[in-house]
DNA sequence: AACGAAACGGACCAGCCGGTCCGCTTGCTG
DNA sequence: CAGCAAGCGGACCGGCTGGTCCGTTTCGTT
């Protein structure tokens, strides 16, 4: 980065990724520019000025949740109990999934370069807590980060079908019980 | 209906039928009618001539799809071990889900009164193949229909992102052992 | 206060896509 | 074979959306 934002210009940012990310989640990964900058109070053409493009804008909102998530493998790597540990982020990343929805679904696809880094060092500290928690018998099958992931994602949008409200538990209780030994 | 189609007609309807099949599984939900056309060897307007809307052109894809995915219901519910007819019934909505990837995906939000129709009948019909499969003590969980299609139809999803080629089998595999006792 | 740079936002552009229309073609029937 | 209705397909339309541009406003500094 050349020179830092004015102030205004640092609180607008804030608010579009924001309004996006919400914006997102709630309408889906197709919703327009002109409905973020609504939602964010600003004009479209702001939006086009900190975000170069629709992808970028995007792979930034993403980066934001990758990073969070990341924090929280962190931390749960220092649990004694592994198997708790793994099961714990579990429970996170679906309520992350949850949340996000129509974020996390097109997650895969995003090429961007920081995004692709950031999922790479995401995918190998929860593989950390992976092997750990196999190491200590709490887990059978051989799925690595990206499988877990999957299932996850995949088990949250199927929940979101249903109209019962605790489906998403139900659904993510089957993946879990389909690792233990 | 009014009358029979012209021969020429009958034969361009299956051909956008088949044509749409593919394109929507293979690009996904968002094909261009001219990318179907295309496929099918029609001009456009051929397209809609015989759907007036492209929602009607996938309401009549899926219809297809889960006609015969109630066939094998119904063949399924003859089998005297029923907890081994549900897990067939589950391989069978794996490979079609795997196969219509992206038609799948908006099945629940299809709202045309025939295909509603269509997938109530199978739900009752998938519902007696649990119902016996639980009768017999072959599954655990309180799951209906609606819960296992949604289960079966992520982790098919999930599987896409993954490159190893044999990802649905072990996450179809992970969901059928969260059934089990 | 005054000034220059940074930021703003809405008018505008271009391409895409679902859907319509109409002049031409083709398959049926007598 | 002749006549006609059904079918065909591509030109065309309108709306939407990502992205650009530039006259105006706002911020920070001296």
């Amino acid at each position: 980065m050349a020179t830092a934002l004015r102030a205004d210009a640092q609180r607008n940012r804030g608010r579009i990724l924001d309004a996006a990310a919400e914006a997102f989640a709630e309408v889906g990964p197709d919703v327009t520019i002109d409905e973020i900058a609504r939602r964010a109070g600003v004009g479209h053409g702001t939006v086009f000025r900190r975000f170069p493009t629709k992808d970028a804008l995007r792979a930034a909102v993403i980066q934001v949740r990758l990073d969070e998530m990341l924090v929280q493998a962190k931390v749960l790597l220092g649990r004694a109990d592994a198997g708790a540990a793994l099961e714990e982020f579990v429970w996170f990343g679906a309520e992350c999934a949850r949340r996000d929805r129509a974020l996390f679904e097109g997650v895969e696809k995003c090429l961007d370069v920081d995004v692709s880094a950031a999922k790479h060092e995401l995918h190998e500290t929860v593989d950390k807590l992976i092997r750990r928690a196999r190491r200590q018998g709490a887990i059978r099958r051989e799925l690595d980060s990206r499988d877990i992931g999957a299932l996850v994602g995949s088990a949250i949008q199927a929940s979101m079908h249903s109209e019962r409200p605790d489906a998403w538990r139900r659904y993510i209780q089957v993946v879990l019980d389909g690792l233990r030994p």
